[in-house]
DNA sequence: GCGGATCAC
DNA sequence: TATGGTGATCCGC
């Protein structure tokens, strides 16, 4: 009898072990899926992956019919659709800017690492039996790899250490290694908290007109070419911003007098124990570590090389980067020579296409495993194949896709990072041990919105989509949506919908119980709370109570008695909902939130996020293992932006670059009742010039309805705002409420319209540049 | 507009 | 024993 092996039929490509990654070059991938297939063969995980894996293979079997069936007159006609496309890409191919892409190394193994030196030569992990969110580059030698199961990674290698996440201390670094991007460019783009894009085109400019103190950095003396050693004794400051003032405004410096070709050599050269220098710290006392000096120079090389160089001081980590004219290339080069290295691909055609010519599509941000297999059972592995099967590609995929497709074979992307886009949606999810106990179903539901609805107050948003997604025990994933009459953050509106979607999906499986493993809710539709404007039923309120309130919820269905979806209320009650105070929480925003860097020259999925798992279950495995931080988290936060500017080559408020960019309405032709009302409604304007391609207009009278242009449903909702029943319902529901805030208007034949259109609107700061 | 699928990190 | 969380986009209805 044959024996069930990785290699037979049975074999999930998709579960198999992904090498994709840097570090997991020439590794044992046989064993490897063995171990991987013998521990997950039978579980329901497994059983789902195979399902996936069938659908996909008659996707491809229907793709391989659609193919089958072209005639040479079609094929012959993709192919001409083709070549005409390449022909206006490669017409307006933009060479002329320097993108860069900096990845940190094994990101939070890294920062486990640093803080926990026995780590350093040992294989670990970073999360929990359940679920790693990345492991070392030891670790990666055995397989095991960022989701992967931790229980999985220990049967790779045994001697794994895993380690809990430590959120906070990412998120520091992340604030860091920001504040340095930020200096080569004030408008990089963030991926995620270890990544980010730059255009260094503008440095460039100005670093070649700089003088070379400008580009003097202190390097901390390293015992070997590994990490630094930090000593306990010593001082763990970010040195170039501690120090290097100090250093670069001696007197006894006297650099002007050497040449620059002789510089580097003069700097080796120097004894600073001879200099007039502070021996101690002035930020945390400690002695000053030993540290040389290193020159860099102009070049987009020893810009990028400076800017890791000075990560790695301040930080202990190190990073990776890529230098190339466009960041799909950009992406692919920081990868190349991880870790702590870079490489650059040079604005020429001829050398973009040599380095194509054999790049495997898969390294391509945007092409997954499911794409790659798709494109695969098309003989494309290369980026150059999909050039030699171009006349395929265009009637196999979408207009979109295949458009996607000829950028990549001629090596085009993005070569302008998006300012930083509003968010789109904002969800909560968790796993748990199975419920199939309705009341639970509904309680977790409960608890979900609660965690939405404090998390819209935080970014103070409203949404209009409740989605709910459930995954079975099978992992059967399903989601179901409703979109309310209302803009709302009131977690027992968001409930109410939610529930009664969870009872569509609880009755849909009659007979039986629906039995899950996670669930999770998604508010989409978002608008910003307008809750630093004055509204006029604001007013009201205040003379009405004394209370008056900030972020409380700011749905109010005051008027209108919809027979609506989200007010029906249900026979399975739950008790969850009397404790819900609000409870004010010191959370840690990052200031940056992730960037879309969709443009056409983008791939036609995936963008931004930033990393889940924060809330993750996580256990510890070896807490014996892990001591406690030995460096003053103090010294690490100490950003000490100010010296550091001073002595730079940009100046810096860029920290905050939420950039609070004005827009313009470029055709305002309103259309208010009075001038009185125009007066407000532009102060209201003013208030939501966040959104930088829609521009919405809150209602003037209750603050909280959201309009776009052209204005007649704001006029309409207007009037029924004003109207004196609305205004007698809004002070009788106060006199019935102790809690609400400010007033939502339901009107309910001329619904509030979903803003769809996008208005041309001119950032201010264009007309400065 | 909705739901499933894919992708990134 | 055990296979994550958040956000975005595209495709086909
Ligand atoms: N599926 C994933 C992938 C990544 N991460 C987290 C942990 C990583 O440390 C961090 C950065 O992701 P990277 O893809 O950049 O991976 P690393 O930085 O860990 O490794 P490297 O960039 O060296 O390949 O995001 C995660 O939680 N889940
Ligand atoms: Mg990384």
């Amino acid at each position: 009898m044959s024996k069930l092996t990785a290699q037979g039929s049975s074999l999930i490509s998709t579960m198999a072990i992904n090498d994709n990654k840097a570090g997991m070059e020439g590794l044992n991938k046989e064993k490897i899926n063995q171990i991987i297939f013998e521990a997950s063969k039978g579980s329901k995980f497994f059983e789902n992956e195979q399902k996936k894996e069938e659908q996909l293979n008659q996707k491809i079997l229907e793709q391989q019919i659609l193919i089958s069936s072209l005639s040479s007159a079609m094929l012959f006609h993709g192919l001409k659709e083709a070549d005409e496309l390449i022909e206006k890409l490669k017409a307006c191919q933009d060479l002329s800017h320097t993108i860069v892409h900096v990845d940190m190394d094994a990101f939070y193994a890294a920062v486990e690492m640093r803080d926990d030196p026995r780590l350093k030569d040992k294989p670990m992990a970073v999360g929990g039996m359940s679920m790693l969110s990345t492991s070392n580059y030891i670790a990666r030698k055995y397989g095991v790899r960022a989701a992967m199961p931790g229980f999985i990674a220990l049967k790779l290698c045994p001697n794994l250490v895993l380690v809990e996440p430590n959120f906070t201390k990412y998120t520091a670094v992340s604030q860091e290694i920001r504040e340095i991007f930020a200096q080569y460019d004030p408008n990089f783009s963030p991926m995620s908290l270890d990544e980010a894009y730059l255009d260094l085109t503008e440095h460039l400019i100005y670093r070649r007109g700089s003088s070379n103190l400008c580009r003097i950095f202190l390097l901390r003396l390293k015992t070997d070419n590994s990490s630094i050693v930090v000593n306990d004794l010593e001082c763990t400051c970010n040195l170039n911003a501690v120090l290097r003032p100090s250093v670069i405004n001696l007197e006894e410096l006297k650099i002007n007098s050497v040449s620059s070709e002789n510089l580097q050599e003069y700097l080796n050269s120097l004894d600073f124990s001879n200099f007039n220098l502070p021996k101690d710290c002035q930020v945390c006392n400690k002695k000053l570590p030993p540290f040389s000096l290193k020159l860099y120079d102009t070049t987009v090389e020893d810009a990028v090389l400076e800017m890791r160089n000075r990560i790695e001081q301040r930080t202990f980590l190190t990073a990776s980067a890529g230098i190339a004219p466009n960041t799909m290339l950009a992406k692919v080069c920081s990868d190349r020579n991880k870790p702590n290295g870079q490489f650059q691909i040079h604005p020429d055609v001829q050398e973009i296409e040599e380095f194509m010519k054999n790049l495997p599509i898969r390294k391509i941000s945007g092409i997954g495993k499911v794409t790659e297999k798709l494109l695969g059972s098309l003989n494309i592995s290369l980026c150059s194949d999909l050039y030699k099967q171009r006349a395929l590609l265009y009637h196999a995929f979408s207009s979109l896709t295949f458009q996607y497709f000829m950028k990549i074979t001629l090596g085009m992307g993005s070569t302008s990072l998006e300012k930083d886009e509003e968010r789109k949606s904002l969800s909560t999810e968790r796993t748990f041990a199975e419920i199939s106990d309705p009341a639970q179903l509904y309680e977790k539901c409960a608890e979900l919105c609660q965690h939405l609805a404090k998390d819209l107050n935080e970014e103070q948003l409203m949404g209009k989509t409740v989605s709910l997604k459930i995954k079975t025990i099978s992992f059967e994933i399903k989601t179901r949506s409703h979109t309310l009459q209302c803009y709302t953050n009131d977690e027992k509106i968001i409930f109410n919908a939610a529930k009664q979607l969870l009872k569509v999906e609880i009755d849909s499986v009659k007979q039986s119980l629906l039995r899950l493993r996670l669930m999770g809710v998604r508010m989409s539709k978002l608008v910003p709370q307008a809750s630093n404007q004055v509204s006029i039923v604001s007013l009201f309120h205040q003379s009405n109570r004394l209370t008056s309130t900030a972020s409380r919820t700011n749905t109010h269905n005051f008027n209108i008695q919809k027979t609506d979806f989200d007010e029906k209320d249900f026979s399975t009650s739950i008790n969850i909902l009397e404790a819900n105070d609000p409870v004010l929480e010191s959370t840690m925003t990052t200031r940056h939130s992730q960037k879309s860097l969709f443009q056409k020259t983008q791939s036609p999925q995936k963008k931004s996020i930033e990393s889940g798992m924060k809330n993750s279950i996580m256990k510890f495995v070896s807490k014996s293992e892990r001591c406690s931080d030995k460096i003053a988290n103090n010294c690490y936060v100490e950003s000490n932006i100010k010296v550091e500017n001073n002595n730079n080559l940009r100046n810096l408020d860029c920290e905050n670059s939420s950039s609070t960019s004005l827009k313009l309405q470029s055709n305002s032709k309103s259309n208010f009742s009075n001038a009185a009302m125009q007066n407000v409604s532009q102060a209201t304007l003013i208030s939501s010039v966040e959104s930088k391609q829609k521009t919405f207009i809150s209602c003037p009278v209750c603050g909280q309805q959201k309009f776009d242009w052209p204005l007649d449903q704001l006029n309409q909702h207007m009037d029924l705002c004003l109207s004196r029943k609305t205004i007698k319902t809004i002070l009788q529901d106060d006199k019935n409420s102790n809690k609400r805030g400010a007033v939502q208007v339901e009107n309910d034949d001329s619904l509030p319209s979903v803003p769809k259109r996008k208005k041309t609107q001119i950032a201010v700061d264009s007309y400065f540049k």
